[in-house]
DNA sequence: TGGAAGTTAGTTAATATATACTAACTTTGT
DNA sequence: ACAAAGTTAGTATATATTAACTAACTTCCA
């Protein structure tokens, strides 16, 4: 359902995203990189929206999906917590050029169904994670002392900084070592006391 | 040193861009917005990068010196924190405009002043808290079993995210009320066990 | 089977609008 | 009277998008 082309400019989009920002995300970038003429690209995408909502719809399949496949398994929730954070670091670790669209709410402010959209992703991340660790505390894993949803905004927004802090510093740290380090902090915070 | 027209100017471009996000604060609209024509704001700002400096200066004074008088006063490390976290509901339910500035990162991603500036500010802020968070291990008010950087990326990154639910949600909740609660989990989640 | 018709993906050229900024002149307040 | 702060009218550049056209293919049917 989407052509090779089609493909091609999503992952160069990514890139310019990465590179110079959302502001670098312009059709004559876009086209100067790919090698054709910037009216080429609408025959792909009918306009400039269309390719961000694209861009959008790969980081949600790098996101919400994995986290809603993650709360149906078997496992304790640090468990799945754990798979989460690993599965996050190791896609951006690959994929870099997502950090930016991570980030992206204040960027897409002018355009309100690109806000929604982005919204909603973020409202599927906090409930999948709440979930987790509401069913956690049920089971006695996870501190009972807090609210489940307090501790899914820390969580969350603790990977978060930690991310942006490691594309300040222009990935220049190893995410995946890094980030298991923090991983373990993660852990014992929200974990039950024994 | 600054003029009225001045802080008029850096106050309606807060206003602006809180309203539209960043891609709101153009010359043409703060001029239409003040009452006056896109050539007099140059009679008061040299161009627009130093009114966007000038923004960063104001988060800076509501943020980074706000927490670095906090550092030096007496007072455990959670009371510390505590103070932190509720001037900073304070400032931000009382200028709602800075919000967007806090999370302006990726929209600065163009200008490297502007850039290292913001990245500066970043890294006051969290040396800041890892600070009175290391003491306050020293002290066995806050727990020792993680690292104190780790922790104070947690409090920072759940701050901001929480913040960031409030802009998303339109400011629709009361942010200090809602806050205290949320700082209640803050509390519970660094201090030592007892 | 071979030509008409249609499709795909590209081109060049142009348009409308937005944006930051400037030059030259005018008003205004002390 | 003079400097600060304003105006009008303009520039250069960027940006998304459209119009008109073309070369190279695929499909369809007499």
């Amino acid at each position: 359902m989407q052509t090779d082309r089609q493909k091609e400019i999503i992952s160069v989009s990514l890139d310019l995203i990465s590179e110079k920002g959302i502001q670098g995300l312009t059709i004559k970038n876009l086209a100067q990189r790919i090698g054709i003429t910037e009216p080429a690209i609408y025959r792909h995408y009918e306009n400039k929206i269309q390719i961000l909502l694209a861009i959008l719809e790969v980081f949600r399949k790098n996101t919400v999906l994995v986290f809603d496949q993650e709360v149906g398994l078997k496992g304790t929730a640090i468990e799945k917590i754990e798979h989460i954070f690993k599965n996050q670091f190791r896609i951006l670790a690959e994929t870099p050029q997502l950090v930016a669209v991570i980030f992206s709410e204040e960027i897409f402010r002018n355009e309100p169904l690109l806000m929604e959209r982005i919204g909603a992703i973020m409202d599927q991340i906090n409930q999948a994670i709440s979930g987790i660790l509401k069913e956690g505390q049920e089971r006695k894993e996870i501190r009972s002392d807090v609210g489940a949803s307090h501790l899914a905004i820390m969580i969350m927004g603790g990977l978060r900084l930690f991310v942006k802090r490691w594309q300040m510093k222009d990935f220049a740290f190893d995410l995946i070592a890094e980030g298991a380090s923090f991983l373990q902090t993660v852990k014992k915070i929200i974990s039950k006391t024994q």
